[in-house]
DNA sequence: GAGTTTGAAACT
DNA sequence: CAGTTTCAAACTC
């Protein structure tokens, strides 16, 4: 994999900055409307990524435990029920963890990639009016802070941030010093917390955390992906034939990524 | 499943 | 920046 990685990295730069795409955001939306309507981009890799993103709910920055280790979760991702905002506003979850809407429940749902301009425009819009807007809500806090936390913390009036409708609690940590809830009960010595914490519900179980997909990990993948569209391109295959070669590539990858995980965490292999 | 509550996002 | 409205998810019944 690391072989495939270093000769694609002689790839044009054009085509490293459309698999930006299978980077979570900012990477992403460093491509502006322009860049992404100006046809130049091979459609074969294009539409292969966009694949990969709808069908494999990856890359995505929302982790069930609110620690975000890592860029994919194995989790599924969520489908959205959004009736009004088109799924272009950031009450879209989907559209939020920069993700598109697949398999939701949404209605007149725009973040697809039969709308891709408009869903550009509108991740420009935000970008402009905020360039992290689509940085996870997660980060680590402070400098020397080990504990996770909200980057702009929670309002919380009722809950407690003791329900998931507080953004602290639902992804599980400590409200902090910038929150400004009141009435909180979501912090290390709360009994309230505490007790909630002893339910059975709480605890993740059976979920496994992939530690092993860093930045270069990832920046590998896309490179192996690269150099496939690219031989799919050289050897003037249709587009459904590379489609199929890049996804049978990254399934490839996948399967050193999570064997090197199990692997690290002491699972024997069949 | 319908209705209510909640708080983030969007708007004024 | 504060207050209000809109929105979608969480929750309750």
């Amino acid at each position: 994999m690391l072989e495939r990685a270093r000769r694609a990295k002689d790839l044009p730069k054009s085509f490293s900055s459309i698999l930006g795409r299978f980077v979570p955001f900012p990477a992403t939306a460093n491509i502006s409307a322009e860049q992404h309507g100006n046809g130049s981009l091979p459609s074969v890799v294009n539409s292969a990524v966009f694949h990969l993103e709808t069908n494999l709910h990856g890359p995505t920055t929302r982790t069930f435990t609110g620690v975000p280790i890592c860029a994919w979760d194995m989790k599924s991702k969520k489908p959205c029920n959004c009736t009004k905002s088109q799924c272009l506003k950031l009450y879209c979850d989907c559209f939020a963890n920069g993700d598109f809407c697949s398999n939701c429940n949404c209605n007149n749902c725009y973040n697809n990639i039969l709308h891709e301009i408009e869903r550009f425009q509108a991740i420009k819009t935000y970008l402009d009016r905020n360039p992290e807007a689509f940085q996870p809500k997660i980060g680590k806090g402070k400098l020397g802070d080990i504990k996770p936390r909200h980057n702009k913390g929670c309002n919380c009036k009722r809950s407690g941030c003791l329900k998931n409708y507080c953004e602290c609690y639902e992804a599980k940590v400590m409200c902090s010093s910038i929150c400004k809830c009141i009435g909180c009960k979501n912090y290390e010595e709360s009994p309230d917390r505490q007790t909630l914490m002893d339910l059975p519900h709480y605890s993740d179980t059976g979920k496994i955390a992939l530690t092993c997909i860093s930045w270069e990990v990832v920046e590998a993948t896309c490179a192996c992906l690269l150099a496939q569209g690219e031989e799919a391109e050289k050897e003037d295959c249709s587009i459904c034939l590379a489609e199929q070669m890049i996804l049978e590539e990254f399934g490839r990858c996948l399967s050193q990524i999570l064997y090197s995980e199990f692997q690290s965490k002491g699972f024997q292999m069949e």
